[in-house]
DNA sequence: AATACTTTATTTATATTTTTATAAACTTTA
DNA sequence: TAAAGTTTATAAAAATATAAATAAAGTATT
């Protein structure tokens, strides 16, 4: 075997550290030595190695708990880079982290309709390699790329079956035409751990995170890690069967919330409101679409447009009971709020609440924390880096930087 | 330190190995070198210690895939045996197994009443030590003793919040007044570990267990292990809304599932039809209770009773509405009709599967198989079984068993 | 039938990891 | 304020696990 292969397993270690330190901040010796079963003599080892190679800093002393004061480690800031992809279906959005989650270069926005355009994936990867370029980030310097978006997606296969065809596996192409590897996921499910790393649950293990979108959107934690079910379709939260009659859906059924509460399903009923002459601060002209009106609407309902407030009440009402629903079967200890729609989540808590104490036993209600997503607009493309972190004691990224570092 | 401590980290191997066998039936050094990431060479020096101790014998040799054939090593069946309790409201049963989980004692049933029963956990404490000692099997021989039961559960701390008030932990009680380190959980929970580990769903890592008793339950197997949530509730099937009108249920609310669809009320239905004089081959005496009506009706149904079949069917579509509800979120690769009401789930399986079509996304009913118990009744023993040597790896007892092994 | 290739098992030498012992730095108790 | 107890860190010795080499027992190929 090549020399180079010699240190995987030895390196695995250092790299569950740079990860637990990504996701940590700051950790000590004892701490580690604790977390990973691994004694402390073996622990510092690895720990001084980083630090020789120039991954880890020493980050002071924490305050003593009875004894010596721990030396506390954390990662450095600039060690490495992720990018950060978030899509839906018109826009998309890229953004370069640090190790520290802080932005090194301007976001990118850009128009990218994912729907019937057999071009969308080229101009992804041109816009990711040019941004790369623009940043001056070398591209050996970048962990990896994660990418959220609509669609169902086979995450092992790195496969998008509705959006972004690239003949086989996405991540793959991507991986090959960028340089670097790439990983995909849903959006909802980035955001739920957006949430659960960095965001409002963090640290908690049962979360389940409602991505008030267009659509309505559900990312599962399920015993600390993401839960995509066995065939990847787990959250179809917006199509079960809540009322008998009701609209009919997108999707040939009657009676789904998506049909009911999503924000586009509130817009338009905005419209046809307008039309009949309610009362409102809401314009509506012929052509405007129903996404420019949901953006109003959010808008209007914040200032105390009464006729907007009323709408998303009745919207969530419907999402409390799909909500009393999810708590029977999960019983998670937090349920957050996030996405497009988390910005009238405070209008939309108090019929949730009055939904759940009607449709939930109060031994189960009583158990689940109802909270807003802080993250805001922002949860997606910190969870698409923290996709490629979670991904990162598996890959061999830092053997490879580690190999190039101890040559140099 | 004492020296019987020193042994602990490295027995620790060993206690994996012999709950693999256990679940296994038989396995190569290779086998379980691949599955524990361990090198043959430590894997081979367990198994040969584990033989002298007596708990591993050679299995003989499996077909070659291509090479030198491996030798199989499985547990030996008395090396050590488990204590399976199974208890209901009225009932309780008791079974000792060995390591093949073959019975080696006669079922013992008796009749124990949990609610408002100051002296229940006296006499099963009695009845438990009794048929240890009639057994003839030495406790310290008896690796565990597991408790399958209703009510509402706490698993860490051993503690049924419903029945058998033990003034703090349950386990902690038991376990020091039979010797034997104790286990519990909830009937349904132990009734999906069963079927994944024993039964229809085995090896199945995404599994939804629908126990269909006087109640409906639901034990949820996510990710290959049991799922309880966050305060223990979860998979609370029974009081989802399902209609906005219905039936008023024993929670307090209307159109919950088990006010609607379970075998307990099924059976008032009966009565009531008899009553109006419906046609049916049933009889019903005043001071029958319904539990008994139930039983009648399940063997009346089996037996080509139009009404009680209708009656079933009712049930049956309502059952298949919540599962396609809980489909939708967990996306399951199984889903078993297994408990009590197993024996009639071919009438049941029609209206379920056409429910499931009317409610269900093609894309997520394509997705999950619909299955029959064939533990039936034995599931909930054999999964109290399961639940000793779920917790084998974690216990002492394989290092103290070979410590009195090693004196011999 | 002979050769090449696989898979499994065993032995030995090497590498790694953990214990143990010691020291350092700090808190709490007497 | 001194003594005792904690927690963390480091360096040595001891234990343990692994990789490499070798052997054994089979299948597949020529």
């Amino acid at each position: 075997m090549e020399p180079e292969n010699k240190g995987i397993k030895g390196s695995q270690l250092k790299n569950m550290i740079i990860k637990r330190l990504y996701f940590n901040k700051a950790m000590s010796c004892a701490g580690l030595s604790d977390l990973f079963d691994k004694s402390i003599p073996s622990i510092a080892k690895a720990v001084n190695e980083l630090m020789h190679e120039g991954f880890v800093v020493e980050h002071g002393y924490a305050p003593s708990s009875g004894g010596r004061r721990p030396l506390m480690y954390s990662v450095k800031a600039n060690a490495m880079y992720i990018l950060a992809v978030a899509l839906d279906q018109l826009t998309a959005r890229i953004q370069l982290f640090d190790l520290q989650n802080s932005p090194v270069a301007d976001m990118l926005t850009f128009e990218l309709k994912l729907l019937n355009n057999a071009n969308a994936l080229t101009i992804l990867t041109n816009q990711i390699n040019s941004y790369i370029k623009d940043s001056g980030i070398a591209k050996g310097k970048i962990a990896g790329i994660g990418i959220g978006m609509p669609g169902f997606i086979n995450v092992t296969e790195g496969i998008n079956y509705t959006y972004l065809d690239a003949n086989g596996s996405l991540t793959a192409y991507l991986t090959e035409h960028t340089g670097i590897t790439t990983y995909i996921d849903n959006d909802s499910s980035l955001i739920a751990l957006a949430e659960q790393k960095f965001g409002i649950a963090k640290a908690q293990t049962e979360v389940m995170v409602i991505n008030l979108g267009w659509g309505i959107g559900l990312g599962m934690i399920v015993n600390g890690k993401l839960f995509r079910g066995h065939t990847g379709f787990a959250g179809e939260l917006s199509h079960i069967p809540l009322s008998e009659d009701g609209s009919l859906c997108e999707c040939g059924k009657r009676g789904c919330l998506e049909a009911e509460a999503s924000m586009l399903v509130v817009a338009q009923k905005a419209i046809e409101g307008i039309k009949q002459g309610r009362i409102t601060s809401l314009k509506h002209n012929t052509n405007d679409h129903s996404k420019l009106m949901g953006d109003a609407l959010l808008d209007a309902a914040n200032n105390g447009d009464q006729f907007a407030i009323e709408l998303l009440s009745d919207a969530g009402y419907k999402i409390g009971k799909a909500l009393a629903i999810l708590i029977h079967i999960m019983n998670p200890a937090t349920i957050v709020l996030s996405g497009r729609g988390a910005k009238v989540a405070k209008i939309l808590m108090a019929p949730i609440q009055q939904a759940l104490h009607k449709y939930c036993i109060p031994r189960l209600s009583k158990g689940t924390e109802l909270l807003v997503s802080e993250l805001g607009f922002d949860a997606e493309l910190i969870g698409a880096a923290v996709l490629v972190m979670e991904n990162f004691d598996k890959s061999v990224k830092a053997k490879v930087s580690k190999a190039t570092k101890t040559i140099a």
